[in-house]
DNA sequence: GTCGCTATGTACGATAACGTACTTCATACT
DNA sequence: AGTATGAAGTACGTTATCGTACATAGCGAC
């Protein structure tokens, strides 16, 4: 099995489809390294594809009105981007930019619409989805309105270790701020804080969760109604094994 | 045309199907006036049924631990509660309140079956709102994000203001404080700034928009494109007419 | 090894919104 | 008319986070 192979099992929408639409599917993906700062779609584009990470983190950003821009969603191997064409929709509703590097895969929306005609787990799959990322935007906009800063952050990361598997990965304060809304200097203190709590270690650039359950004592429950909600049934999550 | 008639005729999506859709649905809601405080769904309900606001406004808010509480979305006559049913979800993600009382009706799961099976302008009705939904989310965790508490109070009070036609509402600024998780004292500052610069009257838990431009004035963008993004093709909007 | 670039640490005052408490006022009820 | 009740106005100190600025330090390029 080539390396390339690997890239495409890893998102779990395509895992929590039956083996044939897998296979349908694989045959016309194209998998692609994506680095830090990548714009994969902005703000009005037309949908041409569907992209499925499957590692890494990408960011859907607020159009920035004076410079400042914040995160509305992260997408990790959990998902796809796209989503709004399942609802008739023809346009990005944001700019989606690479936080932390990986690999997507790009399916043509040709072939997504043939794989959802041959293959109904096909459309349920990627509604089942939406429906996670409808609960993740609701639970986001409790969560920046109610908890601390150090919580929202310890929830980001904890996400990212899920999606990154546990590996080590690639992302600055700088980056973290900017997905948060944070200044560089907050996110600074509460990194240290997190560091010296024993939960993450981290430098230049290079984070990874340490213990995820000091990191969680760090975090609010949101982070827990999220991944809950991410949870699909019948794809094993083998971060733990 | 009897006045109950009336009330299943003003919610977008309902009226965005086509004539053969409404009158098989409308033989098959009920409606009901909704009052200020009443709890149309809690968090983990089984969903039993499809929601269509006619007037007023719900909001969904995040299951408070401590007492404390967000609105995450509210929802009027450009909508419907029980979106997720579409999606695969069984339950409901969050506890749904009236924040403005109106009239809405209610459309059993097994006739909204029935409906979709039908007439696919319905499945597809209910899809275009659920991504005007997921829009709406967005905006609104940039804009809780960027924007001051009073520019936020003011797309709200844009918002229903367009849910209710343009009539007076029924609001206390307590109720408006906890939708938006702002003290009461922060709100009735704003308030007093907003009439005093002719936008809006209010008194006693009694609101009206006398001004939108004036409002709008004290808005963010946001609440631009979250009425854009509700705006269904077909569907005249006769609150200026 | 040295230099330069980028990531990170740290400090200052500023400010928007907070929690709480008390006062004032409009309407509905007796 | 008098009074109770709930809505709205106002004031105090408090706090989390901001904006800005400057200092330190790891790593690659030469």
């Amino acid at each position: 099995m080539s390396s390339s192979t690997d890239f495409t099992q890893r998102n779990h929408v395509l895992m929590s489809t039956r083996p044939e639409a897998q296979s349908f599917i694989a045959e016309r993906l194209e998998t692609r390294a994506i680095a830090a700062g990548d714009m994969l779609f902005d703000h009005g584009d037309p949908i041409h594809h569907a992209i499925f990470p499957q590692s890494g983190v990408i960011s859907m950003l607020s159009h920035s009105e004076g410079g400042k821009s914040v995160e509305q969603v992260s997408i990790g191997n959990e998902g796809f981007l796209g989503f709004t064409y399942l609802m008739g929709g023809s346009s990005v509703p944001a700019r989606a930019m690479v936080q932390v590097p990986g690999h997507a895969s790009w399916l043509s929306i040709t072939h997504l619409d043939e794989a959802m005609q041959r293959f109904q787990c096909v459309r349920a799959a990627l509604l089942r989805y939406s429906k996670a990322l409808i609960i993740q935007l609701m639970e986001t906009i409790a969560c920046n309105g109610l908890h601390s800063a150090e919580q929202r952050v310890a929830s980001w990361l904890l996400l990212a270790d899920r999606r990154m598997q546990g590996h080590t990965f690639v992302l600055t304060q700088d980056g973290l701020g900017r997905a948060l809304g944070l200044r560089r200097a907050t996110v600074s203190n509460i990194c240290s804080d997190l560091q010296r709590a024993a939960a993450i270690t981290y430098s230049r650039g290079h984070l990874s969760v340490t213990d995820r359950n000091r990191l969680r004592a760090h975090s609010c429950s949101c982070h827990d109604r999220i991944e809950a909600g991410m949870m699909i049934p019948g794809v094993q999550d083998n971060l733990l094994s």
